[in-house]
DNA sequence: TCACACCTGTGTCAAAAGTCACAAAATTAG
DNA sequence: CTAATTTTGTGACTTTTGACACAGGTGTGA
């Protein structure tokens, strides 16, 4: 663990909410920078979730596994993306998902309990915490209506037209899983 | 329009948040209550949704269309619960859902603009609209992984498990889009 | 209470996706 | 650089789900 300045932190946090010098200061005060190879664990089901990640570099995926002892991804985060596991967060239970680097990767690390007394402390900070809250919400009310509203191929498509970078950087066999199909699937939808 | 005394809506608030009788008042102050007839729109696609939604007694359903034009519902919001269209209220754009009452229906309205200055007055108000934006997100994650996770069948079973007073207000129809499957599938599902 | 609209169940068939098996290609480690 | 491991592509077959058609049931409003 290190800490050093990071301004794609600091850029992504005032794109999310207006605040002060001051206040970005008091954020960015206690966090931990963290590196983790590739392959590596960052949260291990069972594991108390106690932070709130910011991938500065890198890329993570969040998984669980099915009735058949499957691995199933349920998200991924690349470069200049916050992440955590939620419902551990919040309610202090064990996780029930694992979050891998898919790379070598940087993170920082929000402590929950650092982040609830700066919520206290700054208004600006409090507007932060939901803001981010609220853009993460609309992003998986997003993902979760292309499951309702489109075939596997247009949700493949969907995501090649949208976040084709993604693409480069997750494997087949881990993206399948995400999209709710088969790998073999996966693999003929793409051939066209 | 009137405006009543609530303790539903209280206790919901409270069940959230810790918060004192003062900022309590000061959140319900000016909220409206409105009742909708069954089948009368809450909100119209491309209306802007500027408030959140408490539905003290009744339902309501979020839907929107699909590429052939059919009804596609994304949620289903029934008695002391919470609700918006977050894209819309966030962002200030039209809505691409539509809000539709599935019975008589009882509403109290947070007004945007209102909730936005009270979160610079208090900050335990600020922690309860943080509060409930953590717990729609952990829903909608959990809904989204359902899809993930689990066989149609499954997750109907789910619902009759976890939901089981849902199952007795919703249409069948109105169901399966939800479920993302077909009509005559969920038929068949739940004749066993 | 009667007519009409809507909702639900079900049979038949077609389409889509999953499973299994294995070969080819790519990546990784030593 | 090479062997070992992992990932991807593909064929054959099975299972699941969707689409269409239509009958029976339920509810609603005039």
């Amino acid at each position: 663990m290190e800490k050093t300045f990071s301004l794609s932190l600091e850029n992504k946090i005032r794109s999310i909410a207006a605040i002060s010098q001051e206040s970005l200061s008091m954020l960015v005060q206690e966090i931990q920078l963290m590196h983790i190879s590739k392959n590596e664990m960052l949260l291990t089901e069972g594991q108390f979730c106690k932070h709130v990640y910011f991938v500065e570099k890198g890329g993570i995926r969040t998984f669980m596994h099915n009735n058949d002892m499957k691995e199933i991804n349920v998200n991924f985060t690349f470069d200049n993306s916050f992440t955590t596991e939620l419902k551990s967060l919040r309610t202090s239970t064990p996780s029930a998902f694992f979050m891998q680097a898919l790379e070598d990767t940087t993170v920082w690390l929000f402590e929950k309990d650092v982040l609830l007394a700066l919520y206290a402390q700054s208004h600006e900070i409090s507007n932060f915490g939901r803001s981010l809250l609220e853009q993460l919400l609309m992003e998986q009310e997003e993902h979760a209506n292309m499951f309702k509203l489109q075939t596997p191929a247009e949700r493949y498509q969907y995501l090649y037209d949208h976040q084709p970078a993604m693409l480069q950087r997750i494997s087949l066999t881990h993206l399948a899983s995400y999209l709710g199909i088969s790998r073999e699937t996966l693999s003929r939808i793409r051939r066209h």
